[in-house]
DNA sequence: CAGTATCCTGCAGGATACTG
DNA sequence: CAGTATCCTGCAGGATACTG
């Protein structure tokens, strides 16, 4: 469809789409975020994810870790403990990631101040 | 829960994370990143953004619009003409995530032999 | 603790028809 | 062309109970 090189994301059933679709999926994103702050057990992450079901995290990490952005480390002992960290390629993800969230994070008043523009034009439309 | 002036994009109900998910949902990184190529035109974004629906990609667009990442252009005509290009913030945004993507293409080979790895693995234990 | 198994539901999102 | 309106369905994902 096109000979530019990186068209190809854009369409379905392309492998990086997948992957891309882990890592900036509902909980991916969040996981890996709060993965970049260090190693932890699956019910710290739980805490540390807001919202997150147990199902969902343990499917989100599965994911992850199958795309070796997540290293899962199970100790043999009783009771059980298991603690995730990101793997090297999973930080270079995450650190973009974090970059992204700071970027929005930081503008987030010009958003506020666009989504106030943009209702208050519709209103007067509307009303 | 955290002194980490960062943490609280992990907390459902953020403003900034309800933007984030508008950013990175299934059609918002998609759209960002055909629009960081250039303007286009509602059905040219369409052919862009494979699998895309008109519903769909009508309801991405007035988010992105809300949130100052998308300006819609209507020229007066008839038959109707409407652009649609980022601002600079929507720039900035679909920066990083252009950067993101062109990221895990160019990891795509140690995301492809994770996954051999992951699957061999649970082969040899289930077969 | 670190999950899996099951059941269930809301809503994302597709298909289709229609409009200024 | 650039959408909106309606209807409908699959499946993401939540709740709950259970297990090694």
């Amino acid at each position: 469809m096109s000979d530019d090189p990186a068209f190809d994301v854009f369409a379905r059933g392309c492998a990086s789409r997948v992957t891309l679709e882990h890592i900036t999926g509902r909980w991916g994103g969040l996981t890996l975020s709060a993965l970049y702050e260090g190693s932890f057990r699956f019910n710290e992450l739980r805490r540390r994810v807001d919202g997150v079901s147990e199902k969902m995290l343990a499917q989100t990490l599965h994911a992850l870790e199958r795309d070796g952005l997540v290293h899962r480390e199970a100790q043999p002992v009783n009771p059980p403990r298991v603690d995730y960290r990101l793997t090297p390629l999973g930080r270079d993800v995450a650190e973009r990631l974090v970059g992204l969230i700071a970027l929005v994070e930081g503008r987030m008043p010009e958003v506020v101040a666009a989504r106030e523009a943009y209702d208050s034009e519709r209103a007067a439309v509307t009303g």
